[in-house]
DNA sequence: CCTATATGCTCCACATTATGAAACTTTCTT
DNA sequence: AAGAAAGTTTCATAATGTGGAGCATATAGG
């Protein structure tokens, strides 16, 4: 189905756009030529996944890709029962925390629940990072079996900053280590200075983990104090959901 | 672009309803076989348009949905002032306030602001609702030349409630009494025993107005407290973003 | 002010690409 | 356990999207 490939890749890039985009980027990152890309994103225009600007003639998303969006609930999970463990996190450590989902090998950022601390750390909802640096991502795949995680990722990973594992091999053992103690750590393996702790629940009924997380600045030693935190909240939203993570001896 | 035409339908299905949506319905409303349906699925899925459920089979909004959805912003206004515009009507008034846009001839709600009420009025986020029964709906047409609404409906209108308007004419004639007075009036004619206000403002760098809307029970007879209340809000707002129906005369 | 360059869109002959009946598989239902 | 219903795969066929050329409009430079 090449057209609907095409409309993936061309709206994979206007999500990923703060602002809208032209129709000869689509047609440069797609390879098509340009009368190509102006009737592809014409089309996807009348279908309302996307909008045009009638000055600049630049698209961005539009009322449809909204109304799915807006409908989008990973699929088995109570949406307030996360949400207000969320914000819980956030309130008593005063630290930002994340809910996310695993994309393939990268994380996308569902939630964001911004702390209170002079230095605010934040990204984009819905941006996407590579699983294998962020503390969520490395809890994400701790809930997959080794040998699918070892078809996702090649031998070698990209390289975020200094501290990513640059090799498979690597991450493998930091998932282990992350699987008996129940939460996964990034020690600056994303963003420099900065540290994350992170954990996931896989409901029984759910047909994939979401993962939450705490970032705080790497100065601050509380590892102990934020991962136990974390624990013992998602022990409680897993004993709820029925994971059998969290319901059995962790 | 047939494609993607059948993928809009197919998509619109699955934004509309509540629950995730079976290949074979897919098919019925697209009047496409099984085996076309189940193809076109299965592209979207491997898109993340959607995603299947691996129980049942059918299919719900996907991640990318999600992603560009969360991007959608109605062009050239100011969200954080709008959102605030609604909190504010829906707390001094303890009523539902809504904002939605135009879409062809029906509106979708974007926003919702619950109100204080004992009998709670709300509808989910995303629906789509007939423009020309609502407050809101006649707000946002009233900001549009009459010739154009003319060519976009019918000269019969579809029926609500007993209380609709059942042809063009009437509704027109609605419309440019709400474009003398600032606001317009829904008198149960969408939903019985509800009776709504709604207005509407037009950023000039915007290329759509967006509307606002308060519903309350049809016993209470404010409309004029509720009314004043709301285009005072209005004006407030539209002068902000230099929309030339709050700066001028209005 | 005129030329130069870039972007967006429409046309149409052509070949890639989606189509749907049939067969096969899996999952409910009785 | 047999029958029905829903989902998926296959493959010959035909419909559908492709991309070069040409036109229109917009932005930039001399």
């Amino acid at each position: 189905m090449k057209t609907l490939d095409n409309a993936t890749v061309a709206l994979t890039i206007i999500a990923e756009s703060p602002e809208p985009v032209s129709v000869a980027e689509i047609g440069k990152r797609l390879g098509l030529p340009r009368s190509s890309a102006s009737r592809l994103m014409a089309s996807l225009r009348d279908g309302r996944f996307v909008e045009q600007d009638p000055n600049t003639r630049r698209y961005g998303p539009g009322l449809l890709a909204w109304q799915l969006g807006a409908r989008y609930r990973p699929v088995g999970y109570d949406a307030d029962l996360l949400a207000q463990c969320l914000t819980s996190l956030s309130q008593v450590t005063g630290f930002t925390s994340w809910m996310a989902v695993l994309d393939r090998t990268n994380v996308v950022l569902l939630r964001q629940h911004l702390g209170r601390t002079p230095a605010q750390f934040s990204v984009r909802l819905g941006q996407t990072l590579p699983s294998h640096a962020t503390a969520v991502g490395k809890a994400l795949l701790s809930r997959l079996p080794d040998n699918v995680i070892e078809m996702m990722f090649e031998e070698t990973l990209s390289q975020g900053t200094p501290q990513t594992f640059g090799n498979r091999a690597e991450l493998l053992e930091d998932i282990r280590t992350a699987r008996e103690r129940g939460f996964a750590l990034s020690r600056q393996e994303a963003f420099p200075g900065v540290v994350a702790v992170g954990g996931a629940v896989f409901g029984t009924t759910a047909n994939f983990p979401i993962g939450l997380s705490l970032s705080f600045p790497a100065q601050l030693g509380e590892i102990g104090n934020i991962s136990g935190l974390l624990t013992s909240e998602l022990r409680r939203v897993g004993c709820e959901i029925g994971d059998p993570f969290w319901t059995g001896s962790h």
